[in-house]
DNA sequence: TTGAAAGCGCTAACAT
DNA sequence: ATGTTAGCGCTTTCAA
């Protein structure tokens, strides 16, 4: 800025002006300070232009468990979106559901001095977090509630979801109804079975006689267990998948085998209404989980002292996939 | 850090050296610093820490067209692990297909001072980071190369790998190929339909005879164009689509009509497999081109002096889909 | 409307 | 092994 000062024969200070766009500036100036910008190739130092004002640095941070997974992308996306619109930049950063590089990144994040964090936790104790959030950093967590300390979430309502498809099955006449999750110890897992064992309960059949915990997302392994519940002596008629890739590792199996068992799933994805299965599966606004996020964060930026935001996105049922003909919505063991 | 140094009794720069792990400070003057660090909530700048060092901010910036589409988003997690290797961090923005954004985001970018930039270029010139470039930030262009300069860039064989599926349809004896393409004024599209005719001119067949551009990749639209095709005077046996969105608008089209045209198209994808149309698609290694891409990034990081790279991942055919028991594989009229 | 000086939070260079 | 001083590139006083 020195030198673009030299070059133009104006003080420092007029390039900062001119820089900032301040309109005190004589368009005179303004035109010979442009000028040796450019002869220059003069770029304004954004750091140092945050430090001594002690602005905000126009940046908030995001920390999902996987970048690759359609989930958090669409979430990243939606965040990204509602960032731009702030005029900023949003830090995309995967823990790969490893606490210690969720910690990490937190606090990485932090000492770059963002805005703002969402975070969806996959630790088990965020209390980390403690100093920031005192410190005025607004800090969001998504999809997963935090532990250890409390702050503004953003959930979907896993609970309802796996109810609400539960009790379709139900509706329909089965009572002999499969669950096959991923480990439990996750929180968004962990609701989906309570909702299905809730509604299980409630229509008076046993939520632990079909249960499997794969422990896994894989769908050959969903597949293969999904198989062993089959060859079991008393067979359910109907299966309940507690997420997408579940759901479609027991499509793989019951394709294989031209079963015609019911199929339910939580997640709703991109062709599922290609697949050649018929199912219900529990829809929801992805994108909203990103947004709601974001927006919190932005509004805990201009109000601290507002009280905690509890958001829950809400389900429903959607209707997905083909019938290629196989014996389908067969006949429930009734009793 | 004054008031660190303050409340440990030591000087300022003991707890700059205390923050940066320098081993020349005793363990008992560590300890009390530490100490002080935690009672304050002392957190280092880093920014500034930045500043006078001239150090590298340890982060490099990626501008994607839509990080909502799983293509983009695969890219931003290689990209993401190979930074994460480099103890740095990806800024990744969407520009959206808007030209003006593009350039935007990556002036901004250059602003908070990144190690390097990884874009897909959208835009019909890419000369406004020639500044950048001679001021030393490397840049590496992924997809699509850039226009109005030239740089470091990393690609897919569209070319190649279209030739290769128009040319599976060949061996199998279909002679009206149907090509069914976006808009051909991005580059990846353009390349594809040149591949297609190509070899399309080579088997002596005529490429225009059955070419739509849809000039979108919305399934349904791409689905209608592949309605029109087949109900026009002089159907093809076969349909070429340029990418996996048309491809998925092709298949619901030719389900709904129980039609055996034969399919093949660019872009292997999630449940490509359990689709209930049997087809041909071109695959490639997608993180593979954000891995590359990052790697260029620090490579031209370590050594601004390197001729520039141009890497073009292969691609690969592989057989899709499955058989809802539709007339399938039918007999091209040959001639 | 313009400029000079001080200082943001930290590190580099040079003492001690 | 520890401290002192200058200064990174900019913005904020405050003065002209």
């Amino acid at each position: 800025m020195v030198d673009v000062a030299r070059a133009a024969g104006v003080s420092l200070k007029t390039v900062s002006r001119v820089a900032n766009n301040v309109p005190t500036v004589s368009p005179a100036l303004v035109e010979r300070v442009h000028r040796a910008m450019h002869e220059l190739g003069f770029q304004r130092n954004n750091a140092a232009a945050h430090l001594r004002s002690g602005r905000a640095s126009a940046t908030i941070g995001l920390i999902i468990l996987d970048l690759a997974n359609p989930f958090y992308s669409t979430i990243a996306a939606a965040a990204a979106e509602v960032a731009q619109r702030h005029h900023t930049q949003l830090i995309t950063a995967s823990s790969g559901r490893d606490p210690a590089r969720e910690r990490e990144l937190a606090l990485d994040l932090c000492e770059r001095r963002v805005d703002g964090l969402i975070i969806v936790p996959t630790g088990d104790d965020q209390s980390y977090l403690r100093p920031e959030i005192d410190r005025g950093t607004p800090v969001v967590f998504v999809d997963r509630p935090p532990t250890g300390l409390d702050g503004d979430t953003v959930l979907i309502d896993n609970r309802d979801g796996a109810r609400e498809a539960v009790r379709q099955l139900l509706v329909e006449g089965h009572r002999d109804i499969g669950v096959v999750t991923d480990a439990l110890n996750t929180y968004t897992m962990a609701e989906r079975v309570a909702g299905a064992t809730e509604e299980l309960l409630a229509a008076g059949a046993d939520p632990d006689a079909h249960r499997i915990e794969v422990g896994t997302d894989d769908p050959a392994t969903a597949g293969a267990a999904v198989a062993g519940m089959l060859d079991a002596p008393d067979p359910p008629s109907a299966i309940f998948c507690g997420n997408n890739r579940i759901l479609t590792g027991a499509i793989e199996e019951l394709l294989r085998r031209r079963s015609g068992v019911r199929l339910a799933g939580f997640d709703d994805f991109e062709f599922a209404h290609l697949l050649p299965y018929p199912m219900t599966v529990v829809g929801y606004d992805t994108r909203a989980l990103g947004r709601l996020s974001a927006e919190l964060v932005f509004q805990r930026g201009h109000d601290s002292t507002r009280a905690l935001t509890k958001y829950v996105v809400a389900t429903y049922l959607v209707r997905r996939g083909v019938d290629p003909g196989l014996p389908h919505e067969r006949e429930p063991r009734v009793g």
